[in-house]
DNA sequence: AAGGTATAGTTGTATAGACAAGTAAGACTA
DNA sequence: TAGTCTTACTTGTCTATACAACTATACCTT
């Protein structure tokens, strides 16, 4: 249930900005089901005591990303994927993968996905375009899952004067200078990956505060010979790929 | 001059939109000019006596739109110009278009090429892979022509403070840093893509010191809507393309 | 002269409240 | 029964205000 300790009204982060990543949590974990009505703006304010259009503006933030669609006098709604699309929810994915007693989900974030486009092509046929895609999601989403419980990590374990720079320098190329020295590697790279892309977000006029990650990933066989490669810039719900024009979208 | 008539209350259509039109007529117009500021929240709200929040949603349309970048504690200032304008002019090409007689070199200063891919390939039988090289080439060299002039001539006719500074910290970030208070906007921008590219270059495992140029282009017909775009890195005789593996050389 | 401080001005976030506009469902009327 | 009206509820727009965060500049102190 939802609860109003999840919103940090002292944080530097917004608060519209919190909201609005809890609910996007709540969609994603499927929470909130597709078709599903999201709780009332008033609701809402009421059940973290903030202002209404506080609750607005995170609403906002999921409209233009495509995750809600807001209705006039009848309310918000949780977008009804596609069919295809709900392949591509790393969880259900994880849980297909490992129904099918083939690939489980520590080994997707361990990397040790070894020709898993030709798995998924002979086993599951899927198309070529779509493990294309399928791997630019898995990989946002590991990196996300990653960023997230090692900075946790890092936070909560190390010394004081850690967290007191973090507060003064909040942003990624902040974070990734002050934990240079003790994060994981793997933590480092994923936080360098989205300075550099929050970087190229700013020069090419993105929102700031969505969040934006360029991922590129090589997929190597047994002998570690490179068996393919593919590059993605993913924003919100929306993604591009090489050698595919223009912004594309979850439905 | 603005003037308050142009909002009208009594409209069904909201005032934030109107407003938000209003201001961008006055860009496109060239009213505002690209690196000006346009008015302060304040003075738009004083202006048409509308509410500071009413002005800022019209603004956060505008930033958007990418026609504006909001500033804290500085002020919005009117999007520059992205670099495919710079391919403008570029006198080689600027040259061969005009033997041809069919643009001249003004019409292209003037940022009036309209669907100059179309009509190369139906005038010059230039196929659409060489259009897009073509562009990339056009925009690549513009850049650096125009990050050379500018940088000798902000180093020429500015402090002697400036050049120490440089000789400290000579990185391409390092230059940003030194030169981001009086730098022209556009020698900025360049200077920030390549910053950005040299970040990115660090993490991709390319050689450090090799000039490397990321640049997305966009091309826009008269009523500014997006006909095309390519994306191309740049690094000395090398060039990589959107939508083809591995990197080419000059001839 | 160098460096810190105060100040004014700008955008960013958040609040509380008001009313408009659209929807749905029940109550009422012909 | 069929249509209209009322009412409650939802999202949409707008105001007035407050303070935070950031920038640039003038001023002051050492």
């Amino acid at each position: 249930m939802m609860n109003n300790r999840l919103i940090d009204k002292t944080s530097v982060i917004p608060m519209y900005y919190q909201l609005a990543k809890l609910l996007e949590g709540q969609i994603r974990r499927g929470e909130l089901k597709p078709g599903e009505a999201i709780p009332t703006e008033t609701e809402i304010s009421a059940r973290f005591a903030i202002s209404r259009m506080t609750v607005r503006r995170a609403i906002a933030e999921l409209v233009t990303s495509g995750m809600v669609n807001a209705q006039q006098g009848k309310g918000t709604f949780v977008t009804m994927p596609k069919l295809d699309n709900i392949v591509f929810e790393l969880n259900d994915f994880n849980h297909n993968i490992q129904q099918s007693g083939i690939l489980a989900k520590t080994t997707l974030l361990e990397a040790k996905i070894v020709r898993l486009n030709e798995l998924l092509q002979e086993k599951f046929a899927v198309s070529n375009a779509n493990v294309k895609f399928l791997f630019s999601r898995m990989v946002v989403s590991a990196a996300e899952e990653r960023l997230a419980y090692e900075t946790k990590y890092t936070l909560y374990s190390k010394s004081k004067p850690i967290l007191e720079s973090d507060l003064q320098d909040p942003t990624l190329p902040g974070l990734v200078a002050a934990h240079s020295n003790f994060l994981p590697v793997s933590a480092k790279k994923v936080l360098q990956v989205a300075a550099a892309t929050e970087l190229e977000a700013s020069i090419l006029g993105i929102v700031p505060n969505s969040p934006v990650f360029l991922i590129e990933q090589t997929i190597y066989d047994p002998e570690h010979r490179t068996v393919g490669w593919s590059k993605s810039i993913y924003r919100g719900d929306r993604y591009k790929l090489t050698g595919y024009d223009g912004w594309y979208k979850k439905d």
